[in-house]
DNA sequence: CTATGTAAACAAC
DNA sequence: GTTGTTTACATAG
């Protein structure tokens, strides 16, 4: 019940979610949402049923064959024993028989089994579904450019979000960088073209073209394996609000955006919320930025914008595409679930809420592959095609904003990765009006010495950037230099997918800091009127006030605990105690020195540093100065260990969208741990006192690396960093994903775009494929 | 009980 | 009107 007179009364919801036949029983007020055609086929069977009759066969075994969820995607499987020449005739073969218009993603992935043809199915109708996506996808793509641009599968370490920001010239710069094959596949997977319209966020751009239901869209059904469109854009996204803003605003270079792009972000990328979802789901956007701690607001140096910052200490990073592929890789039983659910259930009878995120028991942590080094080849010189030359511009282009892509220009990178023999994927994007597609991926091909493919040897990483006038290998360094730390770029290049989840034990989250600050709820101390900053996991709180606070609010936390959430704090679990050590933290730069990492300047790490001087941004204050244990919060309580439950990350088979998790162990690298453990459990009075948040902020400097974020750019240049800049860059790096190869984009809207994936056999791995699909299912030889 | 979603009151711009 | 913060309640697991 409401006892406060500020509590919105709030009105018997949802009284009967039961399960009613229509569903518009659900709510009046909900909208016709659910379009009454959903019905969703069995996936699994229809599509391979369709690939296997729409497979062509060519020589050598190969087959070419209908991906059985994307669109326009089409599965190569190569014979081990395949040489290069036969998937280059393969290839070729397919590209003049679908034409300039034919399918534009190719996943490669080499079938164990030798030329032994397993039975070869009739290509003839399927070709012809092809070149229809193609050209569905051609026809919403084309013609808005930029968009689409946007809308490409890209790997998220592309560098197209730090070249949006600064474009966009404001620091608002809406990035809707971003940076995924998720974005596609996800949106795609009920149909590519979904993405076309809602790609970017230009707003003008937006509004007239995002009329998705007018896409003449319906290719999927070809396939049988996707969602109809409808149902793409009606489905509600299986993605918790907090996901989806950690995936906005991982999409970005800076990794910070506003509100409002925040809201475009994912309207862009979840039809549903633009066409179909309540307006309340924006406040709800809102509601969960304030509640979490990991969302920090920080505000620009004018100090009138404010962008929405995931505090690094908790970052996994995690972008739509990332999580996207690993949600294909082992669809965990929630995912699927939702899925299964709108199959199985009546329409009216879908529970309104359905769970949007997996629970902790599913969480995911990131999966850390083979660190490789990666290796820049040298550009084939080779390639001849007057593509490859054009190619290469655009990437460079984008990497220095100054460069302006031409409209022709395109660049095309290549890389090939190989582990243990295993996989590769190639993702590129080739100019639409070059004769062939097709001719560029031979070429590539061929070049690379993709007929070594069974090449399985030492885990080694090469990275092919072609480009014409490029030095032969374009620095990596040297690509762009401008805005982006060195770190990041090297990131971009090399990798132009990165991991986002570092390694958790690169993760600050220990810092002494950060463990104080996670620890305490610094608002409620301060009962001075001093604009608090909201939650700034670094600024702070005088320590003693927040033990104070503690001590007061224990006694009633449990009980109020439950009824009201607060902010959810970020914090360490494996902190028991509060720890103040706070205000006597070793500075950052200490930690600079031991752990290099703490101090990368690249890395969006670093933001704990904007107290310093300029006391960074602050929350909006809060007007409730009363006595903390007015409201209790979860986040003050000390030693609840529920809120940072220890959630292994280990785990693999689900997705975690929350925050980064400290495991105890993490703490064994640092030098001070022992004494800080120590410390925490020593009383809090040994720490000086504060009035106010803002005095503690004064009287401690603190040196951690300054946000590269900074609101204000300047200070995030200028920033010192402590340390190599390459902390978290190169510790990204180390970590890749196995299925991220190379990426070619193009920053020309009239592209296409190649996606090879290359799958080596010999090796232990599941007959997954990076997009997570059992190609055995389709393809015998693979098993 | 927790995590999440939704609604709403309010405050500051 | 937008952005933020909070509180309250609902739901699913």
């Amino acid at each position: 019940m409401r006892t406060s007179p500020r509590r919105p009364l709030i009105l018997k919801r949802r009284r009967l979610p039961l399960p009613v036949q229509n569903a518009s029983g659900e709510t009046s007020e909900e909208e016709p949402k659910r379009v009454p055609a959903q019905q969703e086929p069995s996936q699994a069977q229809a599509s391979k049923e369709v690939a296997e009759l729409n497979s062509c066969k060519f020589p050598a075994g190969i087959k070419i064959i209908n991906h059985p969820t994307m669109p326009n995607t089409q599965v190569v499987a190569i014979p081990n024993n395949a040489n290069i020449q036969s998937i280059i005739t393969a290839l070729t073969a397919k590209g003049k028989e679908s034409g300039s218009s034919g399918p534009n993603k190719f996943i490669l992935i080499s079938c164990g089994g030798a030329p032994t043809h397993p039975p070869g199915l009739q290509p003839p109708a399927q070709t012809s579904n092809d070149v229809k996506k193609t050209e569905v996808i051609t026809e919403t793509l084309g013609p808005k450019p930029a968009t689409r641009d946007m809308n490409l599968p890209r790997p998220p370490g592309t560098v197209l979000g730090q070249r949006r920001e600064s474009c966009a010239g404001s620091e608002a710069a809406s990035c809707t960088l971003d940076n995924s094959l998720t974005n596609i596949q996800w949106l795609g997977k009920m149909s590519s073209d979904g993405l076309g319209s809602c790609g970017i966020k230009q707003e003008m751009e937006e509004k007239e073209n995002c009329h998705l239901e007018q896409r003449p869209v319906k290719v999927e059904e070809a396939s049988g394996a996707s969602m109809s469109w409808q149902d793409s854009v009606s489905e509600r996204p299986p993605y918790s609000y907090m996901a989806m803003i950690q995936f906005a605003i991982n999409s970005t270079e800076r990794k910070r955006m506003t509100l409002k792009d925040i809201y475009t972000w994912i309207e862009d990328h979840f039809p549903y919320f633009k066409h179909i979802a309540k307006p309340g789901w924006k406040n709800s956007i809102r509601h969960n930025l304030s509640l979490h701690d990991m969302f920090v607001r920080e505000t620009s140096a004018n100090g009138k914008v404010s962008f929405w910052t995931i505090h690094p200490s908790a970052n996994r990073y995690l972008t739509l595409d990332q999580v996207f592929k690993q949600q294909q890789k082992r669809p965990n039983p929630e995912l699927r679930r939702n899925v299964t659910i709108k199959t199985e259930l009546p329409l009216g009878s879908r529970r309104k809420m359905k769970p949007l995120l997996p629970r902790v028991s599913s969480y995911l942590v990131p999966i850390q592959f083979p660190v490789n080094q990666s290796l820049v080849l040298q550009p084939s010189v080779k390639v001849p095609l007057p593509l490859a030359a054009s190619l290469m511009s655009s990437e460079l282009a984008r990497h220095s904003k100054r460069v302006r892509i031409a409209p022709k220009v395109s660049v095309l990178g290549f890389s090939l990765k190989r582990d243990s023999g295993r996989l590769e994927m190639l993702d590129l994007q080739l100019p639409k009006h070059s004769a062939n597609k097709f001719e560029c991926l031979l070429v590539l091909l061929a070049d690379e010495g993709v007929a070594a493919l069974p090449t399985a040897g030492p885990v080694k990483e090469e990275k092919l950037l072609l480009g014409e006038g490029l030095s032969p290998l374009l620095p990596v360094q040297s690509i762009k230099e401008e805005e982006i730390q060195p770190g990041e770029e090297t990131l971009h290049l090399v990798r132009p997918i990165k991991v986002e989840s570092p390694p958790l034990e690169e993760w600050p989250s220990l810092s002494p800091s950060f463990k104080e600050e996670s620890s305490h709820s610094w608002e409620d101390s301060s009962h001075s009127p001093t604009p608090k900053s909201k939650k700034s996991y670094s600024r702070i709180k005088s320590p003693a006030q927040c033990v104070s606070e503690m001590l007061v609010i224990k006694r009633r936390e449990r009980r109020e605990m439950s009824r009201s959430r607060r902010k959810q704090h970020l914090r360490p679990p494996c902190l028991d105690e509060p720890e103040l050590l706070f205000s006597e933290g070793p500075n950052t730069s200490q930690w600079a020195t031991e752990f290099p990492f703490l101090a990368d300047s690249s890395e969006p790490a670093a933001q704990l540093g904007y107290s310093q001087a300029e006391e960074g941004p602050f929350k909006t204050p809060i007007k409730d100065m009363l006595p903390i244990s007015s409201t209790p919060s979860k986040s003050v309580l000390p030693r609840t260990p529920e809120s940072w439950k220890l959630t292994p990350p280990a785990k693999v088979g689900g997705l975690d969208f929350s925050p980064v998790r400290t495991p105890h162990s993490a703490f064994g690298p640092l030098p001070d741990s022992l004494g800080l453990m120590d410390l925490s459990t020593t009383p809090l009075k040994s720490v000086p006192l504060f009035d106010s948040p803002r005095e503690l902020l004064n009287s401690e400097p603190f040196d951690l690396p300054s946000d590269p974020f900074g609101s204000s750019c300047p200070t995030d240049i200028e920033v010192p960093k402590a340390g190599p800049p390459e902390p978290q860059a190169p510790s990204l790096s180390a970590n890749r994903s196995l299925t991220e190869g190379l990426v070619l984009d193009t920053m020309n809207d009239s592209l296409s775009k190649i996606l090879l994936d290359i799958s080596f056999p010999g090796l232990e791995e599941d007959p997954l494929g990076p997009d997570g699909i059992n190609w055995s299912q389709f393809i015998p030889e693979l098993r």
